[in-house]
DNA sequence: CTACCCGTGGCACTCAGTGTCAAGCAGTGC
DNA sequence: GCACTGCTTGACACTGAGTGCCACGGGTAG
């Protein structure tokens, strides 16, 4: 989860600075809260300079989110790979469940991805940047979803709105996670949560009216 | 748009204040983008302090989206207003039709109200604000609909999620508002927005799954 | 051994946001 | 007119996020 790309050598440095700057700051983030934990603080944890921590991460903020994001940025990938002619609903649910299952497949992570989500759903300020990823992955996923139907995405408020409900729907399943669900209660949770939008992604295609 | 309870004299006299403050502040903003304008930037066009400033709104950010989100804020009660045997598209649709509504009853207000979706939408942070707002009106939304429909809000997914593609369908809307937009323009692509997911607000209803 | 490259730390700076306090300015009772 | 009270304001100081700049140090290539 933590490294795609490990170009060897200064690579792997660069990615173990930004493990250690990133555990240590879910530490003190996810036991004393968002706003009670100053950068100083997490640089001293790290053992390191406050400079450093800027020059892997963007702010406060992307610590945090990026932990989820990273794991979640697979779901663009994931739809483009699904077949053309499956519903969008089938298609979108798969593409979805990518990050979840990622989560369960390490089980101690699932654990701190748990408390991770927990920590930005509660905090307004992680909150609104965890939206403002999401309004990115509803662009690329908008996207895809035009091109699978040959949809106008300016023209046809379809693709952008069905990704935005594939994502209403990871968030409902993010907000009902318990902290002793396993992956097979997750998939549930992903089921209902598919079963409410799906008359609307799966529903008359593209309503060409005024324009 | 700008007061609702006017206790008279004292009150009236903040709401000028504030009032002063926010035209300031959306006219630089607005003309020179959020970034490259500072508080001082606007206390300065105001001809007041900084200080001042942040007795009336909590943030930079705040001036912005509580513009929008003041005339935004009835849609809870007009959402309980509308008749308990109204399909919960329709009383969605009107509910959100609300703050359109409102902006274009002033067409003066309406173009300003149509840059500032232009400068929220165009400024990431100011957008992250923006769905934390919404955040709290889906949750309100949520709660009503869930007491339309008789249903548990912890225990299905339905209100929540119908709370959410009601405003992923304002959003939709305001994201296609192009300048020269008149009133039926509008309510042209709010039908539009609402013809995509009406299929799964109105659906079967609650699906009882595995809990 | 030397020159170079890159990551790092230290420092100073801007700007957002908050707490505190002293002044200004109504309205009220004497 | 005068003191008292409550409220708003401005000024100052402070914390904390985030950025630009530069000098140090430790590897690596020549």
């Amino acid at each position: 989860m933590t490294s795609r790309t490990d170009n060897s050598l200064a690579e792997r440095k660069r990615q173990l600075v930004a493990d250690e700057l990133r555990d240590a700051a879910l530490m003190l983030l996810a036991t004393k809260g968002f706003d009670a934990v100053t950068v100083d603080d997490i640089v001293a944890a790290a053992g390191m300079s406050r400079r450093t921590f800027f020059r892997y991460f963007a702010s406060k903020e992307d610590v945090v989110v990026r932990f989820l994001a990273d794991t979640s940025a697979d779901i663009i990938t994931e739809l483009a790979a699904r077949p053309p002619a499956e519903p969008p609903s089938v298609a979108l649910r798969h593409a979805l469940w990518v990050p979840l299952a990622a989560c369960n497949d390490h089980p101690e992570h699932s654990e701190r991805a748990r408390v991770v989500v927990r920590l930005i759903l509660d905090t307004p300020a992680l909150h609104a940047r965890w939206l403002e990823r999401q309004i990115e992955w509803r662009t690329e996923l908008s996207a895809e979803l035009a091109n699978r139907r040959r949809l106008d995405p300016h023209t046809d408020p379809y693709p952008r709105m069905a990704a935005g409900m594939a994502l209403l729907a990871l968030d409902t399943v993010l907000q009902r996670w318990q902290p002793g669900d396993d992956e097979q209660h997750l998939a549930e949770l992903m089921d209902q949560a598919f079963a409410v939008v799906a008359p609307a992604l799966d529903g008359p295609a593209a309503s060409p009216a005024a324009g």
